[in-house]
DNA sequence: AGCGCTACTGCAAGCGCTTGCAACAGCGTA
DNA sequence: TACGCTGTTGCAAGCGCTTGCAGTAGCGCT
């Protein structure tokens, strides 16, 4: 409602001064200054964003992409990344791809004159137009590395593979491995690198699936495990653990006396009492906060400061009783 | 890059009929309307969102306020509004208000001049404050009544009634509610209305909790309800109930055979093989998409057709074998 | 006292699009 | 043939803020 304008008229200067006053105030006249503020807080006034937008190309909108909003995995990535914006006075806002390299182009393009910049979770189109967007407004990509652009991973199979370790150590022979989401990168790669660390241990690694993670398919690969002879496993994600627990103690299959267990992504909902389940901790939160502070950083400086600077998050393995050697 | 004057040059026109051409077609001539389209394709042309914004006052942009984004239910509704945003071209800013009356203000407050509208989940503002949103810009609020605003509700306290209903059928004398998240306002609500149903039925209510809805929790709860006498048991959402058949398949417990069971908030992830819950299944993405339906019609119409249509939706409700007459 | 600076401030020109109003065809009608 | 419409189009004035540039006042200095 109130514009510069107003204010400019109460505190009896032009409205370039109360421009500069709310802007950049060490360019104004420190009893101006005052003036211009109280007068600011008398008449109530706000800024017009579509206005600034339009002079200085500013929009303080973030967008973040991402393939799924129903995962939790993407969802405790966005929390965190929506906390820090909060922080910088940035607003997100939210796009969902399916995955799709074609509509994550198409948001792109639709979306690169409103926003600052772009989060991209897991994306799945080509580096080349991924670096191209980059062009235009900074792009941080997360859990993907792309060559030329600030990417995000974590170190997920590094945690993975400690677990792996541990199993050697308690005497396990043979793991299996609940894989994650058919075509998912991030499985992909996550498969490749348990397989080559369980040949270097001398371990058997039997892949379950891959299956869509969610409670029903950790339920039905019960039986696959079970039979495979293996005697711990390994599952992409806490929701397919929970369900081949829930389905083991339904066959009263005892975990861990049968079967060690542990869980990758894991998510706080999959806490147990009683019996923690070891786990490799994913820092989603802090991804998609680093992701927004890194977009802040390069938002502010001028194109120059554009560095890509991959960086990979640790991971935090929990070792708990779910963990124990094989019944002999 | 492209902006109106570029295709005007090139179709051989002013300005101002490119603008029209775009936005009311009906008012230029066909012959230079296809011309103009021509140029404008040529050029690559792309309206300037922040000029419009400034002249037009819209933006294309709706707000929608969350409580919590980890929460399953939740995001199934943003889920659902998403798709429906993106079929009329408008995007998603997401804000986190963690449930807090005072956040929800300043965001109401902040994001008013840069919004067409907002989405209110679950808010815990004042019907006085929230309407008074509304004379800025249209509000639709979910998950909660608000005397003056367009209401969505699901109808989740009638289906668990029916499944009260089917239990008393059954014969069960003594049933459990396992409640949801501490302060909720729908899980007072939905204790009121089940305590009155109960009574109605002849049922002895039990009420365990509240607690936090995860699925450690549940399980947490089974040692109340099992020592309560209790032969049914029902759970504020899915993942209390997931938690609680966990622990009571550790222990050794038959469900449904000693406890029947039935979960409200009903989540995809929830689905069992072989023993489906009963369930009230909440169309959470449909609430969602209507609320962005609605939305975009208010914001079409000027002010006048703002006139607020609360609508409780139906839940869908399943009974399975989960439901069965008491261990006599 | 006079000069050169520095520190502030105001002017005015946009940013790119929308829209009321005026201008002007071309047409039907009397 | 002249007049009044209706249908199209262009003109120009913003929308509210930012910013380069120019002007002004006050200061320290010699």
């Amino acid at each position: 409602m109130a514009g510069l304008e107003d204010v400019a008229r109460v505190a009896g200067v032009s409205a370039s001064t109360v421009s500069r006053a709310m802007s950049r105030p060490e360019m104004v006249a420190p009893r101006t200054l005052e003036r211009v503020r109280a007068a600011a807080e008398k008449v109530g006034f706000r800024a017009n964003p579509a206005a600034r937008a339009l002079t200085t190309g500013r929009t303080g909108f973030f967008a973040m992409l991402v393939p799924d909003l129903e995962n939790p995995f993407y969802a405790a990535i966005i929390a965190g990344a929506q906390a820090v914006a909060e922080e910088h006075g940035r607003w997100l806002i939210i796009a969902v791809t399916e995955g799709a390299a074609e509509r994550e182009g198409e948001v792109l393009r639709e979306l690169r004159d409103q926003v600052d910049g772009f989060v991209l979770l897991s994306p799945v189109g080509s580096a080349r137009d991924l670096v191209a967007a980059h062009r235009r407004k900074p792009v941080v990509v997360v859990n993907r590395r792309v060559n030329g652009l600030t990417s995000l991973t974590v170190d997920t199979p590094g945690g993975l593979a400690r677990i792996f370790d541990r199993l050697a150590e308690l005497g396990h022979r043979r793991v299996a491995y609940l894989a994650g989401p058919p075509g998912s990168w991030m499985d992909r790669r996550r498969r490749d690198e348990l397989g080559e660390h369980a040949a270097r241990l001398g371990l058997d690694l039997r892949v379950v699936g891959p299956v869509y993670p969610a409670f029903a398919d950790g339920a039905a690969a019960a039986t696959e495990i079970v039979e495979s002879g293996c005697t711990a496993a390994l599952a992409f994600n806490s929701l397919l653990l929970l369900g081949l627990m829930y389905e083991l103690g339904r066959r009263g299959i005892k975990v861990p006396e049968r079967l060690s267990v542990a869980a990758a992504d894991d998510m706080a909902f999959a806490d147990l009492p009683g019996t923690p389940v070891s786990a490799v901790r994913v820092p989603a939160g802090e991804l998609g906060g680093r992701a927004v502070a890194d977009l802040v950083e390069m938002a502010g400086a001028p194109g120059a400061a554009r560095r890509p600077a991959s960086r990979k998050l640790p991971t935090e393995v929990v070792l708990t009783g779910s963990l124990v050697p094989p019944a002999r």
